[in-house]
DNA sequence: TATCTTATTGCAACAGGATGCAATTGCAAT
DNA sequence: ATTGCAATTGCATCCTGTTGCAATAAGATA
C-alpha cells in the first residue's frame, strides 16, 4: 500500500504538496532535512511555504510514515519502511556508528514485561563515547 | 566539590549570571526549561539577555553540571547530580513513566561488550505505548 | 590600588520551527 | 459540469535557540 493511498484512506487530501513530498522522500537514500526538502520542492513547484513542509511532515510522522530523528543538532527525516537502523553517536568526535536492533530487543522485552510499556525504539540514538575516544 | 567551583577549576569565570544560574537550577526541585531560569533571573538581577542564559546552560552541560532534556517537545535542564532517572513517554497520551536504572543495564553492558560504545543513558528517553494505550 | 588580558556579556540579527487567519482548493455530492 | 464544505495552504508573525561583534568585566599581577 503505497503512502498515497495511506493518505486518502485516512480521509486526508492528497495535494500536490504533499505528494511531491512523499515523492521526495521516496526518492532520497539519505536523511533529509526540511529545507533539503523544501529545496527540492521549490524545484519542481513554485511558491511552496514552509509552513506546509513542516506541517506535511509533521503529519506523515504522525501516521507513521515519515521517520524524524535529531541528529547533530540537526533535526532529519526518512521513509519509514527504510528500515529499521540506529545511531550511536559519539559526544566526543561526534561520529556516528549503526547498531543492530538485536541489541535493543532485550530492553524492548524488558520494558514489556516489568513495565508494560510498548516501547518504540526504531530508529533509536543513543550517544556516549565510542571505543577511541575512552582513551 | 561545587559547581561553582568547579567552574573556577577548570578556568572559567564565575559571573553573577553564572552564579545565579546555579543557584537557581540548585533551588528547583523540578524540571525548568530555559524560558523559566531566564524569568527567575531577571527577578533578581536585572539586564540578563536570553543569549547568556542559553551559553551558560550550554556550558554547564558540557562540563556534566547540568542534564539537558527534550521532552514533550521542549527542552528543559536540570542539575546532574540529581540523581539517575529515566523517562517513558507516551506518543499517544502523553504521560510520562519512571524507569529503572537496572532496566537499561544490560544495554550498557551489551554495547560495550559487542561495539566498544559507552553509552551515556543518562536521563535516557524512550517513546513508545503505555499500557492503557495500547488497547 | 591600578593595569592588563581576555573571557564574557548584551545586543542585534539570524535560523529553524510553529501558529493563527483568510484565501484557496480537493473532492464528494448532485 | 456545478456546488458546497471544510481541509489545506500561503502569509505574516511569533517562539525557541544560535551567532558575530563590540563593550564590559572577572581576575591575575604588580
Amino acid at each position: 500500500m503505497s503512502c498515497s493511498t495511506t493518505l486518502k484512506n485516512k480521509g486526508y487530501r492528497l495535494t500536490p504538496q504533499r505528494r511531491l513530498i512523499l515523492d521526495i522522500i521516496h526518492e532520497a537514500d539519505v536523511h533529509l532535512t526540511a529545507e533539503a526538502i523544501l529545496g527540492q520542492l521549490e524545484d519542481r513547484i513554485s511558491g511552496v511555504n514552509k509552513s506546509t513542509v513542516y506541517r506535511t511532515l509533521e503529519l506523515l510522522e504522525g501516521l507513521g510514515l515519515v521517520v524524524k530523528s535529531d541528529i547533530c543538532g540537526g533535526r532529519v527525516y526518512h521513509h519509514a519502511e527504510e528500515g529499521h537502523h540506529h545511531h550511536l553517536v559519539c559526544k566526543s568526535c561526534g561520529r556516528q556508528f549503526h547498531c543492530d536492533e538485536a541489541v535493543l530487543e532485550p530492553l524492548k522485552e524488558s520494558l514489556r514485561e516489568k513495565l508494560g510499556f510498548e516501547a518504540d525504539l526504531n530508529h533509536h540514538i543513543i550517544r556516549g563515547l565510542c571505543a577511541a575516544c575512552q582513551s
